[in-house]
DNA sequence: GAGGATTAGTGCAGTCGCTGCAAATTTGCA
DNA sequence: TGCAAATTTGCAGCGACTGCACTAATCCTC
C-alpha cells in the first residue's frame, strides 16, 4: 500500500497503464485541437477505453489533461511535511513545480508535451486553477502542521501558499503571452520577489 | 454610453432591474440550499424570467451568484489606472475588495447577503477563482500601463497581481474555516504580509 | 399616436460533461 | 478449475449551457 511500491500484480499494472494512456491521449488531443474542441469520448477512444471508464480514472476532463490525481496530492503533502528545515515554505512550493515538470516516472516526450500544453493553452487556465484549490488546501494544512499552529488559527500559512501558487501561475501566464525564460527560471524569480516583499512596486 | 450614466430609458432601467433580480435570487437560493443544490431554472423562476433569459444576463451560474459582469471589470481597470501615485499596487487591489463588499449602488441587505454567501459557501471557491482569472488579466494589463512597461515584457506586474488576489482569496478561505476578523481586516493583514515579504516563514 | 425598426424575452432542440446503477467481463486466489 | 472481488462497460439520465427562430416589448420618427 505504500505510495511508490511496484505492486506488481497484473491488475495493478494495467491500472497504471490505463491511467497513463488516458493522460497521454488527453495531452495529445488537446495539443492537436485545443482544450475546448476535445471531447471526453475522443480521449477515451484514443486511450482504448470506454467513455464511462474515462471517468473511473479521472473525475473531470481537466484532471485528465493535467494528469493530477489524489496520490499526487498526497506526495506533495509529504514533500511539504518532510522538507529540510533550512528551506522556506516558498522554496518548497517552487520545487514542487519543477518536480511536476520533470516527474521521473514519466518519459521525456510526455513531460515535454505536458509543458507545451500547459504553456500553450490559455483556455486551460480555469482548469489549472480549479485543480490548484485542492492543492492549496493540502499545502496549507501541511504547512500549519509543520509550523505547529492549529488548522485555521492563523492567516499566515494560507496567505503564503495562495500567494506562492498565484505567483507560479503568473509565470505560466507570462509564458503564454510570449514572455521569455523557462518555467523554472521564472518560478525562481517570482518566488524571490515574494520573499523580498512586493513593497517596491509603487504606482508612481 | 458612459459607465455610470443613468440611461433613463425604460428599457435600460428594466435591464438593470432584471440583472439585479437574478443576482438577488441567486444569492438567496444559494444561501438557502447551497450552491450545488440550486438549479439555474430555480434562479430564473424566482427572478421572474425564463430559464433562457437567465443566460442572456449571466454567462454562468457562477457569475450570477457573484454578480460580476463586464462593466464591473472595466470599473476595476479604471481604478487601477487612476489610483493615486502614493498608493501601492497591493493597496489598490485591497481597496477593490472592500469596494466589492460595499458597492454603493446596492442596498445593505444584498451586500450583507453577498458577504455571507461568499464566506459561507466553500463550494463557491472554484467559481470565485475562475472569475478572478479575468480580473487578473485586466489588472495586470492596467498595472503594466501604469508602470509604463510593455505588456508581457516583465514578470513583475503579473506576479504582484496574482499574489495579491491569491492572498485575498486566502482571507476568504480563512473565514470559511472559522477564522476570526472581518474580510477587510484580514485583507489588510494579508497585504501587509505580501508587502513586507514572505521570507520570515521558515519551516524550522 | 400609428407604424416600422430595434432590441429584449422565450421556447425548443440539441451538445457535452458527468453520475448512478446493474450487467458483463476480467483478474486474483484457493 | 471455480468462486469471489474488482474492473469495465452500456444505459439512462441530470443539469449547465448554446444557437436559432419566433414573439413581444420598447423606441423613434413622422
Amino acid at each position: 500500500m505504500s505510495t511508490t511500491d511496484a505492486e506488481c500484480g497484473l491488475r495493478e499494472r494495467k491500472k497504471r497503464e490505463t491511467l497513463l494512456a488516458i493522460h497521454r491521449a488527453a495531452l495529445e488531443l488537446v495539443e492537436e485541437h485545443g482544450f475546448d474542441a476535445v471531447r471526453t469520448e475522443q480521449i477515451a477512444e484514443r486511450a482504448g477505453v470506454s467513455p464511462r471508464t474515462f471517468f473511473n480514472y479521472y473525475p473531470s476532463k481537466d484532471s485528465a489533461v493535467l494528469g493530477r490525481r489524489a496520490e499526487d496530492f498526497e506526495e506533495m503533502r509529504l514533500a511539504m511535511l518532510n522538507a529540510p528545515a533550512e528551506e522556506s515554505a516558498l522554496e518548497v512550493i517552487r520545487r514542487l513545480v519543477s518536480d511536476y515538470f520533470s516527474s521521473s516516472t514519466l518519459d521525456v516526450e510526455l513531460r515535454e508535451r505536458r509543458r507545451r500544453v500547459l504553456i500553450g493553452e490559455p483556455t486551460l487556465a480555469p482548469a489549472l486553477v480549479r485543480n490548484n484549490i485542492h492543492l492549496e488546501n493540502i499545502l496549507t494544512e501541511a504547512l500549519e502542521t509543520r509550523l505547529g499552529v492549529e488548522p485555521g488559527a492563523a492567516l499566515g500559512p494560507r496567505v503564503v501558499v495562495n500567494a506562492a501558487i498565484g505567483a507560479i501561475r503568473a509565470c505560466i501566464e507570462h509564458r503564454q503571452s510570449g514572455g521569455a525564460g523557462t518555467i523554472e527560471e521564472l518560478a525562481a524569480e517570482a518566488v524571490t520577489m515574494l520573499a523580498h516583499g512586493l513593497d517596491p512596486v509603487p504606482l508612481a
